[in-house]
Order: structure tokens, then sequence, then C-alpha cells
DNA sequence: TCTGGGGTCCTAGGACCC
DNA sequence: TCTGGGGTCCTAGGACCC
């Protein structure tokens, strides 16, 4: 066999970040909630088996929730990233090929000829993840990526496989393959589940042998390929290095809504200074600048949503320029008498730091002081801490702020929220 | 009262040019 | 009554992912 794909999926991860440091949550329901408090993101199998879905209003699920006694938590992102730094680092062990797939999957390219059998080697990177990490992972292997996260699916699914399950290992693929509903393949999303169902394919097998030109027709080029995955031919190869982003967007809902032109220009600052700050990690920059406001498309106010766009003459990750820009657009679409619910910023026609075309007219000793200057302002927030510095247009009482009611500690970031050990000691 | 945030890719259709 | 053909580029919208 030559290479194969593993999928490390960590299991309803944000609820397992919290069990790690809580230890009484084990084997009871728990729930975390998305920014704002507002959806369900992450169950325990306990809520899935409630019946509690995916996304979920949270103020739908208030009598459920009192009826299990659902223990629910405010999505805590500082923990959440730091613990998967941590999955990671314990995978980057077992393979030199590692993709990180999302916050909580990563594919890993195994030599199958170098291990005696690649599900022992998937048992092994599962029970040393748990062991050094905390966190309960399930473990896909397959000829593809796809196939691979059809096995990781099927494992989660059937408890006697214990997580990891080899799809590509087994002479009875198909049969597994006929188990898989064809909504749970990777690519296939809800629209082109219910038209493949009306066409009669509910399963993966089917997907599989489905003709490639109806597919073609129907999936378009991404459908195809999906197919062909699942054949056993890889379509999707291993990303080690993530590519730049291409746009980068900083938005957020309101805690309140936000009515005045103060109030969103203090949350457009905070955007825009997210934005630039993310844009400056992977040390590129823009030339193009979008700030957005919308109302409660739930609600029965008034509805109102626009966005304005700025092109920069010259691109720039600076952020004090970014700020100014989108103030501009806000101003120009700003409308009183309405409750805005989210305002946003997004940065597009992005260019590495190095391709910048320098104005003729602008000064050049600007532009170094002004490199410096947010290198300094990054490299201070990085290591204070995000609010360490910030700029005046973003306010200080920032009425609009999300909230985030059940917020559990930043146990593996912050010295003072440090997890407490207490142990007795018998007298001597 | 209360409904997340951040990305990518593909395609169709319009604008524009010769 | 008659209204080319072909190419490129851009954008909006739809689909997908987590």
């Amino acid at each position: 066999m030559a290479k194969a794909f593993f999928l490390i999926d960590c299991n309803n991860f944000y609820v397992s970040c919290e069990r790690v440091f809580d230890p009484a949550l084990e084997g009871r329901p728990v729930i975390v909630m998305s920014n704002n408090d507002g959806c369900v993101i992450a169950r325990s199998n306990e809520v899935k088996e409630i019946g509690v879905r995916m996304g979920a209003p949270v103020f739908e699920c208030r009598g459920t929730i009192k009826k299990h006694r659902i223990s629910v938590f405010s999505s805590n992102y500082t923990l959440y990233a730091d613990m998967s730094r941590r999955v990671m680092d314990t995978l980057e062990r077992f393979s030199p090929e590692v993709e990180v797939y999302s916050i909580d999957e990563a594919f890993l390219l195994i030599d199958g000829s170098a291990y005696n059998g690649l599900t022992e080697y998937g048992r092994l990177i599962k029970n040393t993840v748990k062991r050094w990490t905390g966190v309960p992972v399930s473990v896909g292997i397959g000829s593809t990526k796809t196939l691979a996260k059809a096995a990781a699916q099927y494992a989660k699914k059937h408890n006697e496989h214990n997580g990891v399950f080899d799809i590509s290992g087994h002479r009875q693929q198909d049969e597994y393959m006929d188990e898989i509903e064809v909504g749970d393949v990777w690519g296939v999303g809800r629209r082109h589940a219910k038209m493949l169902n009306e066409n009669g394919i509910s399963t993966a097998l089917q997907l599989r042998d489905a003709p490639d030109e109806w597919v073609r027709k129907r999936m378009s080029v991404a459908g195809l390929h999906t197919v062909w995955e699942l054949r056993g031919t890889p379509c999707v190869s291993l990303e080690q290095a993530p590519p730049p982003k291409k746009c980068i967007i900083s938005s957020r809902s309101f805690g309140v809504p936000a009515e005045t032109l103060a109030d969103l220009k203090e949350a457009v600052a905070v955007h825009a200074s997210r934005a630039a700050e993310k844009m400056r990690s992977q040390r590129s920059i823009a030339s193009c600048i979008s700030v957005f406001i919308k109302t409660n498309k739930f609600s029965d106010d008034p509805q109102y949503s626009n966005s304005a766009t700025s092109r920069l003459s010259v691109p720039s990750s600076h952020t004090p320029e970014l700020i100014s820009h989108v103030h501009n657009g806000l101003e120009r679409i700003y409308r009183a008498g309405y409750r805005y619910k989210k305002a946003g910023v997004m940065l597009t026609d992005i260019v590495p730091e190095g391709e910048v075309q320098l104005n003729l007219l602008a000064p050049c000793n600007s532009y170094n002081r002004n490199r410096a200057l947010m290198r300094a302002v990054d490299g201070i927030n990085a290591r204070w801490g995000s609010a360490a510095l910030r700029y005046a247009a973003a306010g200080v009482k920032q009425r609009w702020q999300m909230r985030r009611s059940k917020l559990s500690n930043r146990y593996t970031t912050q010295w003072s929220e440090l997890p407490v050990a207490r142990a007795s000691f018998p007298a001597l």
C-alpha cells in the first residue's frame, strides 16, 4: 500500500475542551454557544441524543436545557485555540506531513508500508492525543481525503470500531459505504443532498457509482472530484502550509442593538484593527476595504443593510489609515432611525507585502515609519494580550459588546485563571 | 429579550471590446 | 422587417467547508 490519508477529528471539540478543565462535566449533557450566546455550536453526545439541533437558537432550547439540566458555556476561543495548538503539536509527532484543516481537524499522510497496521497506528495516535491533551479524537483512514473523512464519520457512528476506522483496508468497503448517508459525504451539502435524494441517490456508494457526466452537470467539477475521491482517485492534495487568505473579514453581532453613528464608528474601528492585524500576521496588504452594517433580519423592526467599499491608491495594512477609510464609508451608508444588529469590515485585493507598488508621490519614509509602528503595536499585543494597546476610535465603553454570560476561564493562557489542583495529603 | 463568524471555489450573465 | 460572433473581465449569487 502506498500513502494513506488519516483524518484526525476532535470529538465535540469545544465541549471536550471545557471538560478537560472541569471533569465533573464528563458523561453529562453540555452545550457551547456561538458568539453573543446566540446559537448552539457544539454539543456533547448526550445533547445530540436529546435531539438539540446544531445551530439551534439558544432561546428556543431554554425548556430543554432546563429539563435535562444541560450545562451551557459561552464560546471561549482563547482556550479552544490554545487546546487546538496542543493537539496539532502532538499530531506532528506522527507524520512529517500534516495539514491543519480546521480548529479541530487535521489530515496526516502516512506511509502505509512503514507501519504494521494502519489501524494500529491510528489507535496509537488517538491514545496519545488523549493522554497528552485530554481531548478525545476519532481517526478515519482512507486512500483519499474524502474516504478518510467518510471513515471518521463511520467510526463516530459505530462504536464497535472504538473511534478508529480504515475504510480502504476493508474488503467489504462497498457495504460500509452503503451505510454512509450521501449528505454525510465531505463536499455534499444540504442542497446537493436533497437533489441527490430526489434522484434516487441516498448513500455514499450510490454517489460513487453515479455517471460522471450526470454529476458534472448537476454538481459541477467540485462534485465530480468528490465522486472520484470516493472511487479512490485522489483529487484533493495535502496542503501543509495554508495559502495566504485572499479576503479577511472581521464582523460581530452586537449584544444590544446599536443605533447611533458614534457606536457604529467604535465597532467598525475595532473590526478594521482586527482585520488589519490578521492581515499583517500573514505579511500582506490590501488595496480594497469595505464596511457593512445591517439590522436584525429576524425582527419586525424596519430593515436596512448596506456596504461601502473604498479603493486605496496605495495598498496598506496601516490600521489608522484603514480606520479612516471605514469611517468615511460608514458615514456614507449610515441612516438614522434603525436598530443595527451587526457590523463588519472586509479586506480584499490582498497581495504579499513585498509586492507593493509605492506611489511616487507618497513619501517613502512615512511608509517605513508606519510599518515600524504597526510592528511595535502587534508585538506588544502579542505579548500582553490583544487589549493592551487599542485605538481611541474603538472607544472605551463599547456599549455594543457581545454577550458572553457563561464564559469559562482561560485556563491555559492567563496566569490569573490557571486551573487549581486540590490534593489532600495524609498527615505525616 | 434572545437566531455565529469566517472562509473558498464555481458558474452564469452582463459589460465591454474588436 | 431587420438586430453578428467571439473573446475577456468582473460581479453576484450559490454551493460548499468548519
